[in-house]
DNA sequence: TCAATTTC
DNA sequence: GAAATTGA
């Protein structure tokens, strides 16, 4: 018989700090958990043990405090980020069936001593493991004590029997506890005796065997301090034997068999691993159940696929008068309706599209029932509204493009991922089964569970998941109904309804239009644009590779850094990870005295133009000539939207040559764009949330901001601040912005950090309450957990609790930016809804295309461009009421870069 | 997955 | 500070 014992809270710390950090979507730390698990793992494969139970300390004064009040009074508290693992890893190990054992007034050491004695004494074969030495004095000729070292070349591990100990150290376990007396323990602050160190300590336990035989022979050792002081201290020596004894003796209270080792991998160790997102260790699930779920409700989803059902069911739902229904569209990529599920909470059906039951059918059902009242709660209603976008009649399709898909679909549909999102906005996605956890508490199986290792889009193709797909589906609307409300509930709790409500959700039927309308796009255009950047691509190419003496390729940073700063031996390279560094401002340094630096930078350049733009944007023209990107609104974590195949929230603006691409966007015929774009719309929102004078001044008085800072940062009269003052202040009001820090503001200007700080302190200085603002914010961020706009948007930003400099640091400037641009977001969303709103309700055919963050693209009739200039401006303008004006720049033209 | 580049 | 895309 074999019993493991685990050492718990020094394998975790040393796990913790052995291993990379590792985060889930939720921000979670779980990097110890992971390499705990690994070990633990380990050992239980190595050791093959019959019985297995890990011991953790508690955190409670334990009867060593009562003898000693500064007993490991040195130790520093454990960091936040192994902290909030520790209540984990025991959860998991419970989950497991391990035996989590911990006493309060008891040490793990204690605990594991005591557990050892007894399983030697039944005759067992005891492995100890743990990162402290302290617990070898538990070794026997039974005990086998075993530490885990992480070395680069993996883990290795040093097993300690009695003999072992004794021929590594010279004397045995039990008088290692006497050594410890005498030479004391820094890290649980045993005091042991002034002047005795290890070698003293060692050399008199080895001839004498004890302290107390130490004791009894002083009168023959030679006259030393340490001899004298051992005499004085001998009351000390005597404390501190009695504090480094393990007792073997702690009270435990085993249950008869309680230890022994089962299955480990249980579903709910399993369901734990999922959620800490320890991707690795599912693997080791492989032959556990998953597929049952805890969650029972599944028993009594349907899947319906007769016609006269389906009616009767719809026409149920009318009659009752229900109010609100969970929805789930099914679709693959080829945006083929397969099905739909819904739930009103007590009954959860999932309708296959089948025979009678067409796609149309099934959508227009749908459709009637929300113009009859029932309000569908969706995940991501945006993309459901495209589907049936996609299956409607071209008279319907027409009506969805002049009308706009609120009125034309689901005039009172709301999606309950949006509503998650705004929960908290730094997760990576949000899906039913992450949802579910979190609002309903219950365990259900996520799409990778169903489908195993195919997606959604295949199982729908395989008529063998059928079950799972409705399985899926039917989850899918469940919780949607069953969660809206909860998080519902949480978001007005947070004072976000009014966000929700009154932004969000109109915002996602304006999205639908913009995304539904796209942009016409000239494909031959770009075509012949990418042709010239080949040609000069090509010659830049050549050059580069006879500079060098020899061909390589360029995008490639490794190679590059390589032919640059080895080969050709240009000093000043700088280091990163991987390599030499190749960015863009590292080289433009080295490029006066490098003509082939200048090369490579232009080649960046237009490689980068022809790759991501000019070939990169074609192949997103649709057949009606036009591009249909699509908004994200549940991914930044600020509140922005971004914008993805294609990104047109990064087409280019800056350079000459790039901003050619924004020729090839035009408006359709009779049309032309109106581009507006607010201006500083993130300093006025500073200026507005600080309250701070002098910047409210400057914008009310219609200054040049820049200029304006300049003049008071470097104390000159405005009109005699220089281009370089304007230049350096506007890097500045930028890094303001951005949640300023020394070292990017002197990277940012080319200055050192010590100047750099100057001008943040001129800055604070020049804008007194920018100050008490700034810090306002750290300081509620950090006491909240959570930045928060304007309006009451949340950003939750626990790097502020982090033991890492670094993190904390990170923190404050995302506790410093966030409201800033997170309010400065909140503002363009109304705008964009009631400039969108407007064009509907006055009737004008314009159309609201893309939003750049603090611009807006209008497809304008010309026959309506003075009102549509007037609702512009109106709605931008009036968005927000604040104690600076908002104003926008707007402009006209035949494409974007004209209107820009 | 990382480094680099584009935008606001 | 916030993103998305590309290529290795």
């Amino acid at each position: 018989m074999k019993l493991l014992l685990m050492d718990g809270h020094s394998i975790l710390n040393r796990a913790y700090y052995g291993l990379p950090d590792l985060t889930n979507s939720a921000g979670e730390h779980t990097g110890a958990i992971f390499g705990f698990l690994n070990m633990m793992f380990k050992f239980i494969e190595d050791e093959q043990p019959d019985n297995f139970a890990v011991a953790f300390d508690v955190h409670a004064p334990t009867f060593r405090h009562k003898m000693y009040d500064a007993y490991k009074g040195t130790r520093k508290p454990m960091d936040p980020e192994l902290r909030e693992q520790v209540p984990r890893i025991q959860e998991i190990l419970k989950a497991m069936g391990v035996p989590v054992i911990t006493m309060e007034g008891w040490e793990a050491d204690d605990i594991l001593g005591t557990l050892s004695r007894i399983g030697q004494e039944k005759g067992m074969d005891v492995t100890i493991v743990s990162g402290d030495r302290d617990l070898l004095q538990l070794a026997t000729d039974k005990i086998k004590i075993s530490i885990p070292k992480t070395k680069k070349t993996g883990t290795e591990i040093e097993n300690y029997f009695a003999k072992d100990f004794e021929q590594a150290y010279g004397v045995t376990p039990k008088q290692y506890i006497d050594v410890k007396a005498l030479m004391g323990d820094s890290s649980d602050n045993i005091p042991g005796v002034a002047g005795i160190g290890e070698k003293t300590a060692f050399k008199w336990i080895a001839q004498y065997g004890s302290i107390e035989e130490c004791h009894a022979h002083v009168s023959e050792m030679k006259k030393a301090k340490v001899v004298d002081n051992f005499i004085e201290q001998w009351d000390t020596a005597v404390l501190s034997k009695e504090l480094a004894t393990i007792n073997l003796n702690a009270p435990i209270e085993l249950e008869e068999g309680s230890t022994k080792l089962g299955n480990l991998f249980t579903e709910e160790a399993y369901l734990l691993c999922k959620r800490y997102e320890l991707k690795k260790l599912l693997p080791r699930f492989e032959n556990t159940d998953t597929a049952s779920v805890t969650d029972n409700t599944a028993d009594s989803f349907k899947r319906v696929n007769d016609f006269s059902e389906v009616e009767t069911f719809f026409e149920d739902i009318k009659k009752t008068g229900k109010a609100f229904i969970g929805a789930s569209i099914m679709a693959g990529d080829d945006k083929v309706i397969r099905g739909a599920a819904l739930s009103d909470g007590e009954s959860t059906v999932y309708v296959e599209c089948q025979g009678f039951i067409s796609a149309d059918y099934l959508c227009h059902k749908l459709m009637e029932i929300c113009k009859a009242g029932v309000r569908l709660c969706f995940w991501d209603l945006k993309n459901v509204m495209h589907l049936i976008t996609n299956i409607l009649s071209d008279d319907e399709k027409k009506a969805v493009m002049e009308k706009g898909g609120k009125s034309q679909i689901f005039p009172n549909a709301v999606d309950v991922s949006v509503a998650a999102y705004l929960l908290n906005p730094t997760k990576k996605e949000y899906t039913a089964d992450d949802v579910a956890n979190e609002m309903l508490g219950i365990i259900i199986p996520a799409a990778a569970d169903l489908f195993g290792k195919k997606k959604l889009k295949d199982a729908l193709l395989d008529d063998s998941l059928l079950e799972a797909v409705t399985t899926y589906a039917c989850y899918e609307a469940y919780v949607a109904y069953g969660a809206f409300e909860k998080v519902m509930a949480e978001i007005e709790a947070a004072g976000m309804g009014h966000i929700f409500t009154d932004i969000e959700m109109p915002l996602l039927y304006t999205l639908f239009d913009m995304e539904i309308q796209g942009i016409a796009m000239d494909k031959e255009a770009l075509a012949q644009f990418s042709q010239k950047l080949s040609t000069r691509i090509e010659e830049l190419e050549k050059d580069i590779y006879a500079q060098a003496g020899e061909e390589f390729n360029i995008n490639s940073p490794k190679q590059l850094g390589v032919i640059l700063f080895e080969k050709m031996g240009i000093e000043g390279g700088k280091k990163t990870k991987t390599g030499y560094s190749t960015a863009a401002d590292v080289l433009e340094e080295l490029a006066p005295a490098n003509p082939i630096i200048g090369s490579i930078l232009e080649y960046r350049q237009l490689a980068k133009l022809k790759s991501t733009y000019a070939d990169g944007l074609q192949p997103c023209v649709g057949e009606d000539g036009r591009v249909h990107s699509t908004f994200m609104q549940t991914v930044t974590a600020t509140g922005r939207i971004s914008s993805i195949e294609p990104n047109l929230q990064n087409i280019p603006i800056r350079m000459e040559l790039g901003k050619e691409i924004r020729r090839v966007f035009y408006p359709k015929d009779g049309c032309v764009f109106l581009d507006a774009d607010y201006s500083q719309i993130e300093l006025r929102v500073l200026a507005h949330m600080s309250g701070d004078d002098n910047l409210i001044g400057a914008f009310k008085a219609g200054q040049d901001i820049h200029r304006s800072t300049a003049s008071l940062v470097f104390n000159t009269p405005f009109d005699q601040v220089t281009d370089l003052q304007r230049r350096s202040a506007k890097a500045v009001n930028f890094g303001i912005v951005y949640g300023i820090s020394a070292f990017g503001l002197a990277k940012d200007i080319g200055v050192g950090r010590k100047e750099a700080q100057e001008y943040i302190d001129n800055y604070l200085k020049a804008y007194p309450k920018m100050h008490t603002f700034l810090e306002g914010l750290k300081s509620s961020a950090k006491e909240k957990g959570y930045a928060v706009t304007l309006y009451g948007r949340r950003r939750p930003v626990p790097e502020l609790n982090s033991s890492n400099f670094m993190n904390r640091q990170f923190g404050e400037r995302v506790a410093m930016n966030s409201p800033i641009q997170g309010t400065a977001a909140d503002i363009i969303k109304i705008a964009m809804v009631k400039v969108h709103d407007r064009l509907l309700a006055e009737g004008l055919k314009s159309k609201l295309l893309l939003q750049v963050h603090d611009e807006l693209l209008v497809e304008t009739y010309i026959d309506e461009q003075e009102k549509v200039e007037s609702v512009i401006r109106e709605e931008m303008e009036n968005a927000a009421e604040l104690s600076v004006k908002l104003e926008i720049d707007m402009n006209e033209g035949s494409n974007w870069l004209e209107a820009h």
